[in-house]
DNA sequence: ACCTGAACACCGTTCAAGT
DNA sequence: ACCTGAACACCGTTCAAGT
């Protein structure tokens, strides 16, 4: 019969958590840009070929990089407190995790398809209808935080190093106009709950 | 198929307006990736090397490209309506002029400096300042108008085809979504201005 | 199955050489 | 000055060949 011992790997032992790994410390370090099949297959000690057994394509391998970026953000507990608060952690601490990666949300926004997690999104949802946002209302406010992570994280990190403005001064005006958005958004609120909607019919 | 010019110049001819006029015409097809030097300099008609004559660099072409795209978006009237609606019109047609370019947002934010043109940002803090808003309510009015219409610019013309949900959709939602922004901003101004706030800061 | 190393078709950039 | 065409050092991707 065959062998069907777990057989450990018998060459360099490549997986693609490895892989993964080497990628995000490439990222951070040089940017998506400076993320190359070599570059990662020298770093990981194999030859070019190995890495796309594990993944068939760069894109494939970012894609699993950006999800296990996504992984990072902390969800907020079922019962939170104000629904603002939650709102704002949670579009802050994505930005904050993807922006640690050079480049990652522009080529997310222009190759792949969410900047945003499927698990912060839902969250996100749940939060708003909790609070007695109305349904079009919950699709106004999470595409205006939408819009608006994604910007920021994209600006987070730059690939410059040189920037016009400081980085602390940025990350208070970041959480600034978040508050004022969703400033805003208690507006919506309120004509939701209590107020009267011309549209109600 | 060549066209035999009568007596060109020197050469071919070429300037540094018709290679931008023609970098233009790629990326609007093919996205910024897809704009490569080879690629534009056969579309021109002259080797590669001719391109680099004028341009020494993709990144300075693109900078250029920038800047031409830039010089479409319409600065609003000295002395305009409201400063919401004028500061609206600013932000959605800057998105709108940049966002018809495939990945350029994207790019810039990666790449370059700032995704809003120089003169967008003078004619908003001329719009705010009138409006009465204070010197630190203006920085954080253009940071989350620019962080808004980042996201919204690299959005709106993503280089997949395919996206989860329709364009008209989209465009409303990045609207009511920007006025959700401005009614925050508005607030904002009240409490500048002399209002009252719920904050006893 | 896992991995190697060469090969292919690109790319940005450079540059000696022509006009 | 303007332009050509080859060359260099990269890339992503493929694949016959080894273990």
């Amino acid at each position: 019969m065959v062998d069907h011992a777990r057989t450990p790997p018998r060459a360099a032992g490549l997986t693609d958590v490895a892989i993964v790994r080497a990628a995000r410390e490439i990222i951070a370090e040089a940017g998506v840009e400076g993320l190359t099949m070599r570059r990662l297959s020298a770093r990981l000690g194999v030859a070019l070929g190995a890495t796309y057994h594990y993944f068939p394509t760069r894109d494939a391998l970012l894609q699993r990089v950006l999800q296990d970026v996504y992984s990072e953000v902390r969800l907020p507990p079922a019962h939170g407190a104000d629904w603002a608060e939650q709102v704002k952690q949670l579009t802050i601490d994505t930005a904050r995790v993807v922006g640690r990666y050079p480049g990652l949300a522009a080529y997310v926004m222009a190759h792949l398809d969410d900047v945003v997690p499927a698990a912060v999104n839902r969250a996100m949802v749940r939060i708003l209808s909790d609070a007695g946002f109305s349904l079009e209302s919950v699709a106004v406010v999470m595409s205006a935080l939408y819009f608006y992570g994604a910007g920021l994280a994209a600006n987070l990190a730059p690939m410059r190093s040189v920037r016009t403005f400081d980085r602390v001064n940025a990350a208070a005006l970041a959480e600034a106009g978040l508050d004022m958005l969703l400033a805003g958004a208690r507006l919506r609120l309120a004509a939701d709950t209590g107020g009267v909607t011309d549209r109600a019919d």
